[in-house]
DNA sequence: AATTGACAATCTGGGTCCATCTTGTCAAAT
DNA sequence: ATTTGACAAGATGGACCCAGATTGTCAATT
Protein backbone atom coordinates (compact mmCIF):
# COMPACT_ATOMS: atom_id res chain seq x y z
CA UNK A 1 0.00 0.00 0.00
CA UNK A 2 2.79 1.87 -0.61
CA UNK A 3 2.35 5.51 -2.66
CA UNK A 4 5.06 3.80 -5.33
CA UNK A 5 4.38 2.39 -8.22
CA UNK A 6 6.59 -0.69 -8.95
CA UNK A 7 7.17 -2.01 -12.59
CA UNK A 8 6.73 -5.39 -11.74
CA UNK A 9 9.79 -6.80 -14.01
CA UNK A 10 11.50 -3.58 -13.66
CA UNK A 11 12.69 -2.01 -9.99
CA UNK A 12 13.16 1.61 -10.36
CA UNK A 13 16.51 1.13 -9.10
CA UNK A 14 17.75 -0.59 -12.15
CA UNK A 15 18.14 2.89 -14.03
CA UNK A 16 21.40 3.53 -12.46
CA UNK A 17 22.54 0.16 -12.45
CA UNK A 18 21.90 -0.25 -16.04
CA UNK A 19 23.97 3.01 -16.69
CA UNK A 20 26.86 1.24 -14.90
CA UNK A 21 26.56 -2.14 -17.36
CA UNK A 22 25.91 -0.25 -20.91
CA UNK A 23 29.33 1.68 -19.67
CA UNK A 24 31.16 -1.61 -18.48
CA UNK A 25 29.98 -2.81 -21.88
CA UNK A 26 31.89 -0.42 -23.59
CA UNK A 27 34.97 -1.03 -21.40
CA UNK A 28 34.71 -4.77 -21.49
CA UNK A 29 34.47 -5.26 -25.18
CA UNK A 30 37.15 -2.89 -26.09
CA UNK A 31 39.61 -3.90 -23.59
CA UNK A 32 38.83 -7.44 -22.77
CA UNK A 33 38.37 -8.72 -18.61
CA UNK A 34 41.69 -8.50 -17.85
CA UNK A 35 42.98 -5.10 -19.14
CA UNK A 36 39.90 -3.52 -18.15
CA UNK A 37 39.85 -1.72 -14.36
CA UNK A 38 36.76 -0.78 -12.39
CA UNK A 39 39.04 2.59 -12.34
CA UNK A 40 38.85 2.93 -16.15
CA UNK A 41 34.45 1.48 -15.54
CA UNK A 42 33.91 3.96 -13.40
CA UNK A 43 35.06 6.39 -15.24
CA UNK A 44 33.16 5.62 -18.37
CA UNK A 45 30.42 5.32 -16.03
CA UNK A 46 30.78 8.95 -14.45
CA UNK A 47 30.80 7.68 -10.86
CA UNK A 48 33.16 6.36 -8.54
CA UNK A 49 35.18 3.21 -8.19
CA UNK A 50 33.42 2.87 -5.03
CA UNK A 51 30.28 3.67 -6.66
CA UNK A 52 30.69 0.56 -8.47
CA UNK A 53 31.35 -2.01 -5.53
CA UNK A 54 27.93 -0.57 -4.31
CA UNK A 55 26.18 -2.20 -6.90
CA UNK A 56 28.78 -5.28 -7.84
CA UNK A 57 30.70 -7.12 -5.32
CA UNK A 58 33.65 -8.06 -7.00
CA UNK A 59 35.29 -7.07 -11.00
CA UNK A 60 33.81 -10.63 -11.85
CA UNK A 61 30.25 -9.68 -10.68
CA UNK A 62 30.02 -6.81 -13.10
CA UNK A 63 31.46 -8.57 -15.93
CA UNK A 64 28.77 -11.34 -15.66
CA UNK A 65 26.06 -8.88 -15.15
CA UNK A 66 27.69 -6.87 -18.23
CA UNK A 67 27.03 -9.52 -20.31
CA UNK A 68 24.18 -10.75 -19.10
CA UNK A 69 22.22 -7.25 -19.20
CA UNK A 70 23.63 -7.09 -22.64
CA UNK A 71 22.32 -10.20 -23.75
CA UNK A 72 19.12 -9.53 -22.59
CA UNK A 73 19.06 -5.44 -24.30
CA UNK A 74 19.95 -7.88 -27.57
CA UNK A 75 17.24 -10.14 -27.29
CA UNK A 76 14.65 -7.71 -26.45
CA UNK A 77 15.15 -5.41 -28.96
CA UNK A 78 16.07 -8.33 -31.71
CA UNK A 79 12.33 -9.44 -30.59
CA UNK A 80 10.96 -5.73 -30.70
CA UNK A 81 12.41 -5.87 -34.50
CA UNK A 82 11.12 -9.04 -35.89
CA UNK A 83 7.82 -8.42 -34.35
CA UNK A 84 7.19 -5.57 -35.96
CA UNK A 85 4.59 -6.07 -38.09
CA UNK A 86 4.28 -1.96 -39.18
CA UNK A 87 7.24 -3.46 -40.84
CA UNK A 88 8.34 -5.64 -44.20
CA UNK A 89 9.77 -9.00 -43.16
CA UNK A 90 13.09 -8.26 -44.74
CA UNK A 91 12.79 -5.48 -42.53
CA UNK A 92 11.94 -7.26 -39.83
CA UNK A 93 14.64 -9.80 -39.76
CA UNK A 94 17.18 -7.04 -40.62
CA UNK A 95 16.29 -5.19 -37.27
CA UNK A 96 16.51 -8.81 -35.92
CA UNK A 97 19.89 -9.56 -37.06
CA UNK A 98 20.82 -6.13 -36.63
CA UNK A 99 19.96 -6.50 -33.12
CA UNK A 100 21.42 -9.95 -32.28
CA UNK A 101 25.21 -9.65 -34.08
CA UNK A 102 25.11 -6.04 -35.39
CA UNK A 103 25.20 -3.90 -32.27
CA UNK A 104 28.87 -5.25 -31.27
CA UNK A 105 30.32 -5.12 -34.90
CA UNK A 106 33.43 -2.26 -34.58
CA UNK A 107 33.22 -2.68 -30.51
CA UNK A 108 35.36 -5.49 -30.08
CA UNK A 109 38.80 -4.93 -29.91
CA UNK A 110 41.97 -6.57 -29.82
CA UNK A 111 42.26 -7.61 -26.09
CA UNK A 112 38.84 -8.76 -25.99
CA UNK A 113 39.93 -11.88 -26.88
CA UNK A 114 40.04 -13.12 -22.81
CA UNK A 115 36.20 -12.54 -23.02
CA UNK A 116 34.72 -15.48 -24.21
CA UNK A 117 37.26 -17.91 -21.69
CA UNK A 118 35.91 -15.93 -18.47
CA UNK A 119 32.76 -16.01 -19.72
CA UNK A 120 32.85 -20.19 -20.45
CA UNK A 121 34.61 -20.63 -16.65
CA UNK A 122 30.79 -19.56 -15.61
CA UNK A 123 27.41 -20.49 -15.08
CA UNK A 124 26.72 -17.66 -17.95
CA UNK A 125 27.63 -19.38 -20.53
CA UNK A 126 24.36 -21.31 -20.61
CA UNK A 127 22.86 -18.06 -20.07
CA UNK A 128 24.49 -16.94 -23.56
CA UNK A 129 23.67 -20.56 -25.14
CA UNK A 130 19.82 -20.28 -24.24
CA UNK A 131 19.71 -16.42 -25.31
CA UNK A 132 20.94 -17.38 -28.47
CA UNK A 133 18.88 -20.46 -29.04
CA UNK A 134 15.34 -17.93 -28.37
CA UNK A 135 16.48 -16.09 -30.89
CA UNK A 136 17.34 -18.20 -33.45
CA UNK A 137 13.81 -19.88 -32.64
CA UNK A 138 12.00 -15.95 -33.02
CA UNK A 139 13.78 -15.54 -36.47
CA UNK A 140 12.70 -19.16 -37.22
CA UNK A 141 9.23 -18.89 -35.98
CA UNK A 142 8.70 -15.99 -37.85
CA UNK A 143 10.32 -17.16 -41.33
CA UNK A 144 7.63 -19.91 -40.74
CA UNK A 145 4.79 -17.50 -40.44
CA UNK A 146 5.71 -15.17 -43.26
CA UNK A 147 5.11 -18.33 -45.75
CA UNK A 148 8.93 -18.08 -46.91
CA UNK A 149 8.91 -21.66 -45.62
CA UNK A 150 6.42 -22.82 -47.66
CA UNK A 151 8.48 -20.92 -50.61
CA UNK A 152 10.97 -22.91 -50.15
CA UNK A 153 9.04 -25.99 -50.08
CA UNK A 154 10.63 -27.48 -52.78
CA UNK A 155 13.85 -28.11 -51.73
CA UNK A 156 12.77 -29.80 -48.65
CA UNK A 157 14.75 -26.93 -46.63
CA UNK A 158 14.12 -26.57 -42.73
CA UNK A 159 12.98 -23.12 -41.40
CA UNK A 160 16.19 -24.01 -38.59
CA UNK A 161 17.94 -24.70 -41.51
CA UNK A 162 17.24 -21.09 -43.33
CA UNK A 163 17.75 -19.55 -40.02
CA UNK A 164 21.28 -21.06 -39.26
CA UNK A 165 22.35 -20.33 -42.90
CA UNK A 166 21.58 -16.45 -42.44
CA UNK A 167 22.92 -16.86 -38.91
CA UNK A 168 26.17 -17.63 -40.25
CA UNK A 169 26.15 -15.20 -43.03
CA UNK A 170 25.57 -12.68 -40.29
CA UNK A 171 28.33 -14.11 -38.46
CA UNK A 172 30.60 -13.96 -40.87
CA UNK A 173 29.92 -10.53 -41.96
CA UNK A 174 30.90 -9.59 -38.46
CA UNK A 175 34.13 -10.42 -38.74
CA UNK A 176 34.62 -8.96 -42.11
CA UNK A 177 32.84 -5.81 -41.53
CA UNK A 178 34.37 -3.02 -40.21
CA UNK A 179 31.53 -0.98 -39.47
CA UNK A 180 28.23 -1.49 -38.59
CA UNK A 181 26.56 0.13 -41.33
CA UNK A 182 28.90 -2.34 -43.14
CA UNK A 183 27.07 -5.27 -41.68
CA UNK A 184 23.62 -4.08 -41.81
CA UNK A 185 23.78 -3.48 -45.76
CA UNK A 186 25.59 -7.07 -46.49
CA UNK A 187 22.78 -8.51 -43.92
CA UNK A 188 20.35 -6.64 -45.87
CA UNK A 189 21.46 -8.06 -48.89
CA UNK A 190 21.46 -11.74 -47.75
CA UNK A 191 17.65 -11.19 -46.35
CA UNK A 192 16.33 -9.69 -49.63
CA UNK A 193 18.40 -13.12 -51.69
CA UNK A 194 16.73 -14.85 -48.70
CA UNK A 195 13.31 -13.48 -49.54
CA UNK A 196 13.31 -13.16 -53.05
CA UNK A 197 10.52 -16.35 -53.77
CA UNK A 198 7.79 -14.21 -51.66
CA UNK A 199 8.11 -11.69 -54.80
CA UNK A 200 10.07 -8.64 -55.00
CA UNK A 201 6.55 -6.21 -54.53
CA UNK A 202 7.03 -3.01 -54.34
CA UNK B 1 65.27 -32.54 -78.24
CA UNK B 2 66.01 -34.41 -74.58
CA UNK B 3 64.35 -38.05 -74.15
CA UNK B 4 61.96 -36.32 -71.56
CA UNK B 5 58.90 -34.76 -71.84
CA UNK B 6 58.61 -31.34 -69.52
CA UNK B 7 55.02 -29.77 -68.64
CA UNK B 8 56.08 -26.10 -69.50
CA UNK B 9 53.61 -24.92 -66.17
CA UNK B 10 55.06 -27.41 -63.84
CA UNK B 11 58.90 -28.19 -63.74
CA UNK B 12 59.55 -31.95 -62.66
CA UNK B 13 61.59 -31.02 -59.76
CA UNK B 14 58.44 -29.46 -58.03
CA UNK B 15 57.40 -32.98 -57.02
CA UNK B 16 59.68 -32.60 -54.00
CA UNK B 17 59.36 -28.84 -53.34
CA UNK B 18 55.13 -29.87 -53.42
CA UNK B 19 55.71 -32.42 -50.85
CA UNK B 20 57.59 -29.84 -48.98
CA UNK B 21 54.96 -27.51 -49.17
CA UNK B 22 52.06 -29.48 -48.49
CA UNK B 23 53.82 -30.82 -45.01
CA UNK B 24 54.77 -27.64 -44.25
CA UNK B 25 51.41 -25.98 -44.30
CA UNK B 26 49.86 -28.70 -42.09
CA UNK B 27 52.41 -27.52 -39.02
CA UNK B 28 52.52 -23.37 -40.00
CA UNK B 29 48.48 -24.00 -39.78
CA UNK B 30 48.24 -25.72 -36.38
CA UNK B 31 51.27 -24.02 -34.76
CA UNK B 32 51.31 -20.82 -36.39
CA UNK B 33 54.39 -19.08 -37.80
CA UNK B 34 56.93 -18.41 -34.43
CA UNK B 35 56.52 -21.74 -32.50
CA UNK B 36 56.70 -23.47 -35.97
CA UNK B 37 60.97 -24.90 -35.69
CA UNK B 38 62.63 -26.34 -39.20
CA UNK B 39 63.33 -29.24 -37.53
CA UNK B 40 59.22 -29.32 -37.06
CA UNK B 41 58.82 -28.89 -40.90
CA UNK B 42 61.47 -30.88 -41.86
CA UNK B 43 60.56 -34.60 -39.99
CA UNK B 44 56.81 -34.08 -41.53
CA UNK B 45 57.97 -33.67 -44.76
CA UNK B 46 60.44 -36.42 -43.70
CA UNK B 47 63.40 -34.95 -44.86
CA UNK B 48 66.50 -33.66 -43.08
CA UNK B 49 66.74 -30.20 -41.45
CA UNK B 50 69.17 -28.85 -44.07
CA UNK B 51 67.00 -30.33 -46.82
CA UNK B 52 64.63 -27.32 -46.25
CA UNK B 53 67.35 -25.04 -46.96
CA UNK B 54 68.32 -26.57 -49.86
CA UNK B 55 65.19 -25.52 -51.43
CA UNK B 56 64.12 -22.50 -49.73
CA UNK B 57 66.69 -19.81 -48.42
CA UNK B 58 64.67 -19.10 -45.00
CA UNK B 59 61.62 -19.63 -42.25
CA UNK B 60 59.83 -16.83 -44.22
CA UNK B 61 60.93 -17.81 -47.55
CA UNK B 62 59.31 -21.41 -46.72
CA UNK B 63 56.46 -19.69 -45.05
CA UNK B 64 55.35 -17.30 -48.06
CA UNK B 65 55.94 -19.60 -50.40
CA UNK B 66 53.63 -22.29 -48.55
CA UNK B 67 50.89 -19.65 -48.56
CA UNK B 68 51.09 -19.00 -52.15
CA UNK B 69 51.43 -22.63 -53.02
CA UNK B 70 48.14 -23.17 -51.08
CA UNK B 71 46.31 -20.78 -52.38
CA UNK B 72 47.35 -21.59 -55.66
CA UNK B 73 46.24 -25.47 -55.02
CA UNK B 74 42.97 -24.09 -53.62
CA UNK B 75 42.09 -22.37 -56.42
CA UNK B 76 43.24 -24.60 -59.35
CA UNK B 77 40.75 -27.27 -56.49
CA UNK B 78 37.88 -24.58 -56.85
CA UNK B 79 38.70 -23.61 -60.57
CA UNK B 80 38.02 -27.30 -61.17
CA UNK B 81 35.39 -27.78 -58.88
CA UNK B 82 33.32 -24.70 -60.27
CA UNK B 83 34.13 -25.51 -64.04
CA UNK B 84 33.05 -29.21 -63.49
CA UNK B 85 30.19 -29.32 -66.37
CA UNK B 86 29.20 -32.92 -65.49
CA UNK B 87 27.89 -31.80 -61.87
CA UNK B 88 24.79 -29.98 -60.93
CA UNK B 89 24.96 -26.41 -60.16
CA UNK B 90 24.95 -26.73 -56.69
CA UNK B 91 27.47 -28.98 -56.60
CA UNK B 92 29.73 -27.05 -58.21
CA UNK B 93 29.28 -24.23 -56.07
CA UNK B 94 29.87 -26.60 -53.19
CA UNK B 95 33.32 -27.99 -54.39
CA UNK B 96 34.13 -24.40 -55.50
CA UNK B 97 33.94 -23.31 -51.61
CA UNK B 98 34.76 -26.12 -49.97
CA UNK B 99 38.31 -26.35 -52.13
CA UNK B 100 38.68 -22.16 -51.04
CA UNK B 101 37.42 -22.69 -47.54
CA UNK B 102 36.76 -25.72 -45.86
CA UNK B 103 40.23 -27.17 -46.54
CA UNK B 104 41.57 -25.45 -43.97
CA UNK B 105 38.57 -25.80 -42.06
CA UNK B 106 39.57 -27.23 -38.19
CA UNK B 107 43.19 -27.33 -39.39
CA UNK B 108 44.27 -23.86 -37.72
CA UNK B 109 45.56 -23.80 -34.28
CA UNK B 110 45.04 -21.66 -31.27
CA UNK B 111 48.73 -20.19 -32.02
CA UNK B 112 47.77 -19.99 -36.01
CA UNK B 113 46.98 -16.18 -35.54
CA UNK B 114 50.87 -14.65 -36.21
CA UNK B 115 50.04 -15.90 -39.41
CA UNK B 116 48.28 -13.10 -40.93
CA UNK B 117 51.27 -10.64 -39.24
CA UNK B 118 53.22 -12.01 -41.18
CA UNK B 119 51.95 -12.47 -44.09
CA UNK B 120 50.62 -8.92 -44.51
CA UNK B 121 54.51 -7.54 -43.66
CA UNK B 122 55.21 -9.11 -47.13
CA UNK B 123 54.35 -8.60 -50.40
CA UNK B 124 52.20 -12.07 -50.56
CA UNK B 125 48.95 -10.51 -49.35
CA UNK B 126 48.44 -8.70 -52.35
CA UNK B 127 48.82 -12.02 -53.79
CA UNK B 128 46.28 -13.60 -51.32
CA UNK B 129 43.66 -10.52 -52.24
CA UNK B 130 44.48 -11.20 -55.65
CA UNK B 131 43.67 -14.86 -55.80
CA UNK B 132 40.57 -14.48 -54.07
CA UNK B 133 39.18 -11.84 -56.55
CA UNK B 134 39.63 -14.58 -58.98
CA UNK B 135 37.92 -16.52 -56.54
CA UNK B 136 34.79 -14.87 -56.28
CA UNK B 137 34.82 -13.80 -60.10
CA UNK B 138 34.98 -17.10 -60.86
CA UNK B 139 31.64 -17.96 -58.85
CA UNK B 140 30.04 -14.79 -60.00
CA UNK B 141 30.78 -15.76 -63.45
CA UNK B 142 29.02 -18.86 -62.85
CA UNK B 143 26.28 -17.40 -61.04
CA UNK B 144 25.52 -15.36 -63.87
CA UNK B 145 25.98 -18.47 -66.62
CA UNK B 146 23.81 -20.48 -64.70
CA UNK B 147 20.84 -18.43 -65.38
CA UNK B 148 21.02 -17.90 -61.31
CA UNK B 149 21.08 -14.01 -61.78
CA UNK B 150 18.35 -13.70 -64.19
CA UNK B 151 16.17 -15.63 -61.76
CA UNK B 152 17.35 -12.66 -58.92
CA UNK B 153 16.22 -9.81 -61.40
CA UNK B 154 13.70 -9.12 -59.17
CA UNK B 155 15.28 -8.02 -56.42
CA UNK B 156 17.75 -6.20 -58.04
CA UNK B 157 20.66 -8.13 -56.54
CA UNK B 158 24.11 -8.23 -58.75
CA UNK B 159 26.18 -11.29 -59.29
CA UNK B 160 29.07 -10.28 -56.94
CA UNK B 161 26.37 -9.02 -54.08
CA UNK B 162 24.84 -13.34 -54.26
CA UNK B 163 28.44 -13.99 -54.33
CA UNK B 164 29.70 -11.98 -51.63
CA UNK B 165 26.60 -12.98 -49.49
CA UNK B 166 27.73 -16.70 -49.95
CA UNK B 167 31.30 -15.79 -48.97
CA UNK B 168 30.04 -13.92 -46.01
CA UNK B 169 27.95 -17.35 -45.01
CA UNK B 170 31.30 -20.00 -45.91
CA UNK B 171 33.40 -17.56 -43.57
CA UNK B 172 31.05 -17.82 -40.82
CA UNK B 173 30.68 -21.64 -41.12
CA UNK B 174 34.75 -21.39 -40.69
CA UNK B 175 34.24 -20.15 -37.55
CA UNK B 176 31.93 -22.45 -36.18
CA UNK B 177 31.85 -25.68 -38.06
CA UNK B 178 34.30 -28.14 -35.76
CA UNK B 179 34.84 -29.98 -39.18
CA UNK B 180 35.02 -29.84 -42.87
CA UNK B 181 32.10 -32.23 -43.12
CA UNK B 182 30.11 -29.77 -41.11
CA UNK B 183 31.32 -27.21 -43.20
CA UNK B 184 30.55 -28.84 -46.20
CA UNK B 185 27.00 -29.57 -45.03
CA UNK B 186 25.93 -26.26 -44.14
CA UNK B 187 27.35 -24.23 -46.69
CA UNK B 188 25.11 -27.11 -49.11
CA UNK B 189 22.09 -25.72 -47.19
CA UNK B 190 23.57 -22.40 -48.36
CA UNK B 191 23.78 -23.03 -51.53
CA UNK B 192 20.77 -25.14 -52.36
CA UNK B 193 18.54 -22.28 -50.65
CA UNK B 194 20.10 -19.59 -52.83
CA UNK B 195 19.84 -22.07 -55.81
CA UNK B 196 15.95 -22.26 -55.07
CA UNK B 197 14.58 -20.09 -57.80
CA UNK B 198 16.26 -22.32 -60.53
CA UNK B 199 13.75 -25.03 -59.91
CA UNK B 200 14.58 -28.02 -57.68
CA UNK B 201 15.02 -30.15 -60.41
CA UNK B 202 16.78 -33.13 -59.94
C1' DA C 1 70.84 -33.95 -54.79
C1' DA C 2 70.40 -35.15 -50.06
C1' DT C 3 72.21 -36.44 -45.45
C1' DT C 4 74.76 -36.18 -41.11
C1' DG C 5 77.34 -33.74 -37.73
C1' DA C 6 78.81 -29.59 -36.18
C1' DC C 7 79.05 -24.64 -35.40
C1' DA C 8 78.32 -19.46 -33.97
C1' DA C 9 74.85 -16.09 -33.62
C1' DT C 10 70.53 -15.29 -32.34
C1' DC C 11 65.94 -15.96 -30.44
C1' DT C 12 62.92 -17.77 -26.97
C1' DG C 13 61.00 -18.99 -22.50
C1' DG C 14 61.51 -19.23 -17.53
C1' DG C 15 62.87 -17.32 -13.50
C1' DT C 16 63.67 -13.56 -10.17
C1' DC C 17 63.37 -8.98 -8.47
C1' DC C 18 61.00 -4.86 -7.82
C1' DA C 19 58.15 -0.82 -8.71
C1' DT C 20 53.58 0.05 -9.92
C1' DC C 21 48.79 -0.78 -10.57
C1' DT C 22 44.58 -2.93 -9.09
C1' DT C 23 41.39 -5.04 -6.12
C1' DG C 24 38.42 -5.18 -2.38
C1' DT C 25 37.36 -3.01 2.08
C1' DC C 26 36.87 0.64 5.44
C1' DA C 27 35.65 5.06 7.84
C1' DA C 28 34.29 9.72 7.44
C1' DA C 29 31.73 13.26 4.86
C1' DT C 30 27.95 15.05 1.79
C1' DA D 1 22.74 6.49 -1.53
C1' DT D 2 27.05 8.22 -3.10
C1' DT D 3 31.56 10.28 -2.67
C1' DT D 4 36.35 11.04 -1.15
C1' DG D 5 40.48 9.51 0.93
C1' DA D 6 42.95 5.88 2.50
C1' DC D 7 44.58 1.20 3.16
C1' DA D 8 46.63 -3.83 2.91
C1' DA D 9 46.87 -7.78 0.09
C1' DG D 10 47.53 -9.25 -4.14
C1' DA D 11 48.12 -8.90 -9.21
C1' DT D 12 50.63 -7.01 -13.00
C1' DG D 13 54.35 -5.60 -15.96
C1' DG D 14 59.04 -4.33 -17.02
C1' DA D 15 64.08 -5.18 -16.48
C1' DC D 16 67.29 -8.43 -16.18
C1' DC D 17 69.72 -12.80 -16.44
C1' DC D 18 70.40 -17.40 -18.04
C1' DA D 19 69.80 -22.05 -19.94
C1' DG D 20 68.19 -24.11 -23.85
C1' DA D 21 66.17 -24.03 -28.38
C1' DT D 22 66.44 -22.33 -33.16
C1' DT D 23 68.32 -20.32 -37.21
C1' DG D 24 71.34 -20.17 -40.90
C1' DT D 25 75.78 -21.91 -42.63
C1' DC D 26 79.56 -25.06 -43.30
C1' DA D 27 82.36 -29.25 -44.48
C1' DA D 28 82.46 -34.03 -45.05
C1' DT D 29 79.77 -38.19 -46.64
C1' DT D 30 76.42 -41.13 -49.41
Amino acid sequence: MGTELKSPEKPPDDARRNRLLDAALGVFLRYGFRKTSMDQVARAADVSRQGLYLHFATKEDLFLATLQHSMEVSLRLASEGLSDVSLPLEERLVRGFDAWVGRYVGMLGADARDLSEVLSASGVQEVATRHETLFLEAVAKLLRASGLVAAYKSTGLTARQLTDTLYATARGLKYSSGTREAFVQGIGVAIRALCMPLGASR
